[in-house]
DNA sequence: GCACCCTGTCATTAT
DNA sequence: AGATAATGACAGGGT
């Protein structure tokens, strides 16, 4: 049942972008001889501007900045805005509810808790806490005895009364484990379904009130150790009492870590998608910028083919007259020096 | 009836 | 060593 596929959402599906393959600019070494001993062969640049580095991928030209898979990422973000409500509105909701919870958990007073709705409980439960401390549900749920673990019927009577415990005062004695609860009469506000948790007391709570556990379960989860110990120690509590008392506290605290988990998930996803976004629009920066820095080199080789051949047909042999391009090239070397060269031999590029 | 979501719980590991 | 926190996995209930 909780383990069905789901479909990606936005987090996921980003989480599932290529490499972005617009950057992976294959190796362009910053000096290239070849552009500097045949000047001539480079001089009609007319692709500069194109990015011609980038080949068939999705990067744009200067004035397409929107690359394929930036739609996908898009699309993947518009998907998250649609089908789930957005993260940030999830978060803030669970951080509400979270935050009411854990007031409501960690408040002090402690006042008789909302009537219990034992026909509520109708509901199975699953793992140890049905064969441990689960008394109530074992009532209500009219359990065989052979369906329970041969320790758990032995301490869990099911004639309650008479065996529990010895209450130190009545004053003590919250009020609401002194009277029959009341039907529960379910008044859930206009246009909001109430939490299950809202609609009776909790199983934990059902629980104590059957083992007749004489203070509140709020207090047996967020008392300090030191402070709870004390508290259990001021009362003679049956084994089975004492097995509960500490699943109720050790359930009451994996509860709210629980919930607080599901708090802090939810925020780094939250993060981490603008994360994404803030990483997308950098990306799309560096591409504008990097058209910007083709388009410079561009004109400079366009500028140096220029002055190449300026100068290649300024120069005369000792007869007077122009050397052919066909048979001569001029090289620079490391120094600065500039050769005529036929084409035959090359200067050592080393220096 | 099914898919999805939310929540509580358990088991396990980390602190 | 024991208590607690964190988290994945699962189940049950609600929509």
């Amino acid at each position: 049942m909780g383990t069905t596929p789901k479909p990606p959402q936005a987090w996921e599906a980003c989480l599932h972008l290529s490499t972005p393959q617009g950057l992976d600019v294959p190796n362009e070494t910053p000096y290239d001889p070849a552009v500097y001993t045949l000047m001539q062969q480079m001089v009609p640049t007319v692709n500069y501007g194109h990015c011609p580095a980038l080949g068939d991928g999705p990067v744009p030209s200067c004035s397409q900045p929107a690359p394929v898979y930036d739609r996908h990422y898009l699309d993947a973000m518009a998907i998250g805005t649609n089908k789930t409500p957005s993260l940030s509105g999830l978060l803030s909701e669970a951080q509400r509810e979270a935050g009411g919870r854990a007031e409501g958990g960690r408040a002090e007073g402690y006042g008789p808790p909302p009537p219990c709705n034992v026909q509520e409980d109708l509901e199975s439960d699953s793992g140890l806490s049905l064969n441990y401390s689960d008394a109530d549900s074992m009532e209500t749920e009219g359990l065989e005895p052979s369906r329970l673990r041969p320790d758990y019927a032995e301490m869990y009577p099911v004639d309650y009364g008479p065996h529990y415990p010895l209450l130190p005062t009545l004053q003590e004695v919250p009020p609401f484990a002194m009277q029959p609860p009341e039907p529960f009469k379910p008044q859930p506000e206009k246009g909001r379904v109430p939490p299950r948790a809202e609609l009776a007391c909790s199983r934990d709570e059902r629980r104590a009130l059957a083992m007749k556990i004489p203070f509140p379960t709020e207090k047996i989860v967020n008392l300090p150790v030191d402070d709870f110990n004390e508290l259990v120690s001021k009362y003679q509590l049956t084994e089975p009492q004492l097995v509960l008392i500490r699943d109720i506290r050790r359930r009451g605290k994996n509860k709210v870590a629980a919930q607080n988990c599901r708090k802090r998930k939810l925020e780094n996803i939250v993060q981490l998608e603008q994360e994404l976004e803030q990483l997308g629009r950098e990306r799309q920066q560096l591409l504008r910028d990097r058209c910007e820095v083709d388009k410079t080199l561009g004109l400079m080789k366009q500028k140096l083919g220029q002055l190449y051949r300026e100068v290649f047909l300024m120069l005369r042999d000792n007869a007077g007259n122009p050397y052919s391009p066909d048979e001569f090239s001029l090289q620079l070397t490391a120094d600065g020096g500039i050769f005529l060269v036929p084409h035959s031999k090359k200067l050592d590029s080393g220096d």
